[in-house]
DNA sequence: AAGCCTAGCAACCGCAGTCGG
DNA sequence: ACCGACTGCGGTTGCTAGGCT
C-alpha cells in the first residue's frame, strides 16, 4: 500500500488515495454503478478520438479564432462544444474550443501573478487533495485548474524538492505511514481509520515541507509542528478562525479528533495490550491476531472501536457539514446519512 | 550575434464520469 | 439496465521567450 520508509515519493501523492473521501457523494450513492461503468469503460477503451479522420486545426489560437469562440459564446452561450465550432465558424474540435473557452477566453478569468493568499490556498489545498487541481480551482475563484497545475509544476514543486533535504521530521511520518500500511489489513474499521490517519500523516508530512519552503507558511507550519499531539486543540482553534480548508489537520486536531483519540485509547486499553506508540489505530481499531487473546475480548474490543469509530465519523460529518456550508461547493465526505451505511462506507476502500 | 538552455505556459491526449435516449 | 454521446479532468507535450555562454 505504501513506499517503503525514506521514499520521498510518497510526499508527492496525492494525500487522498481513496477517491471516495474526496469527491463523492455520487460515489456513495451509485457505488455499484460505478463499479459497472468502469467495466464498460475499460471495454470501451480504444473507441475512436472525436476528432479523428478530419483536418481540424490544431495548436495555438489566432486572435480571428478567438474573436470567433468569444463572439459566439457571448452569443449562445456554451451548450453543446460537438456542434459549437461548425456553427461558429471554426475549424477546431470542439473540445479545443471549450478547452480555450474555459483556460483563457472565459470572462472571469484572473490573470496575471499569483498572490500570497492564492499561493498559500494552493499549498494547503494541495496538501489535502493532492493532484485535484479542479477542487483547488473551485477555491480560487478566477483561477483555472490548467493555471494552477501548471503554477504548482513549475514553481511549488520545484521548491517543494528542494526542501525536502530539510525536513527530517518526514522520515518520522514515513515510518508511521509504514506501520499503518501493516495495519489495515483488518477489519473495515481499522482500515478506514488507518486511512484518515495516513491522509493526515502525509498532509502533515506535506505541510511541514512546504514550512520550510514559503515564508507564507507560518500558519501551516504551526499546525505541522503540534497536529500530532492531543493537545493541540488551540491551534485548530486558531485554524478556524481563516478560512483554511485543511480540514482533516483542523479535523483531527480538534476536540473531535482529541475525543476520537481518547475513546479509541480507551478500547485499545480493554481489547489488547499497547503495540508501541505509533500504533494507536492499529491497536485500538481492532484486536491482534494472536493466540492468547480470548475470542471474546476480541469481538468486544472489536465492537468498541467500531462504535468509538462511528462516533467519530457522525462528528466528522458534522464538522465537515459544518465546514462545507461555509465554503461551499467542497465535498470531502458524504453525507451523514450516507456515512451512517457503513457497509457502503467501507466498500470503496477493499 | 548566434547558439544553447531552461522555465513557463498553452494546448493536446486519453481516460473517467455523467447523462439522456 | 444498457449504450453511446458528450463533458470533465489530470498528465504530458511542445512551443516560445528570455537568459546565458
Amino acid at each position: 500500500m505504501h513506499p517503503p520508509p525514506g521514499d520521498h515519493k510518497i510526499l508527492l501523492l496525492p494525500a487522498l488515495r481513496f477517491p471516495a473521501l474526496v469527491s463523492l457523494s455520487p460515489l456513495w450513492q451509485q457505488i455499484a454503478a460505478v463499479i459497472r461503468r468502469r467495466k464498460r469503460a475499460a471495454a470501451a477503451m480504444g473507441r475512436t478520438p472525436c476528432c479523428d479522420g478530419k483536418a481540424l486545426k490544431k495548436g495555438p489560437w489566432t486572435p480571428d479564432e478567438d474573436k470567433l469562440l468569444v463572439d459566439y459564446v457571448q452569443a449562445n452561450g456554451s451548450g453543446n462544444w460537438r456542434l459549437l465550432p461548425k456553427l461558429a465558424g471554426l475549424n477546431r474540435c470542439g473540445k479545443s474550443c471549450r478547452l480555450r473557452w474555459t483556460n483563457y477566453l472565459r470572462p472571469d478569468i484572473k490573470r496575471g501573478p499569483f498572490t500570497p493568499e492564492e499561493h498559500k490556498s494552493i499549498l494547503q489545498l494541495h496538501a489535502i487533495v493532492g493532484n485535484k487541481w479542479s477542487m483547488i480551482a473551485a477555491q480560487l475563484p478566477g483561477r483555472t485548474d490548467n493555471e494552477i497545475k501548471n503554477y504548482w509544476n513549475t514553481n511549488v514543486k520545484k521548491q517543494l524538492s528542494q526542501g525536502q533535504a530539510q525536513a527530517p521530521a518526514v522520515i518520522g511520518v514515513q515510518a508511521a505511514l509504514a506501520s499503518l500500511g501493516a495495519a489495515v489489513a483488518g477489519s473495515p474499521a481499522a482500515r478506514h481509520m488507518a486511512q484518515w490517519e495516513t491522509a493526515r500523516l502525509e498532509a502533515e508530512a506535506r505541510l511541514s515541507l512546504l514550512s520550510g519552503t514559503t515564508s507564507l507558511a507560518g500558519t501551516t507550519s504551526s499546525v505541522a509542528a503540534s497536529s500530532s499531539s492531543s493537545s493541540t486543540v488551540a491551534a485548530g482553534a486558531d485554524h478556524a478562525s481563516d478560512a483554511s480548508p485543511d480540514i482533516y489537520l483542523r479535523l483531527w486536531n480538534s476536540e473531535v479528533g482529541d475525543s476520537f483519540r481518547k475513546s479509541s485509547a480507551g478500547s485499545a486499553a480493554r481489547g489488547e495490550a499497547a503495540h508501541g506508540d505509533e500504533g494507536l489505530l492499529a491497536s485500538s481499531a481492532f484486536p491482534p491476531s494472536r493466540d492468547d487473546s480470548s475470542a471474546a475480548s476480541i469481538v468486544t474490543a472489536a465492537a468498541a472501536a467500531a462504535d468509538d469509530y462511528q462516533v467519530f465519523l457522525d462528528l466528522a460529518a458534522e464538522e465537515l457539514e459544518l465546514f462545507h456550508g461555509r465554503h461551499g461547493g467542497f465535498a470531502l465526505l458524504p453525507s451523514t446519512d450516507l456515512l451512517a451505511e457503513t457497509s457502503l462506507y467501507y466498500a470503496p476502500f477493499d
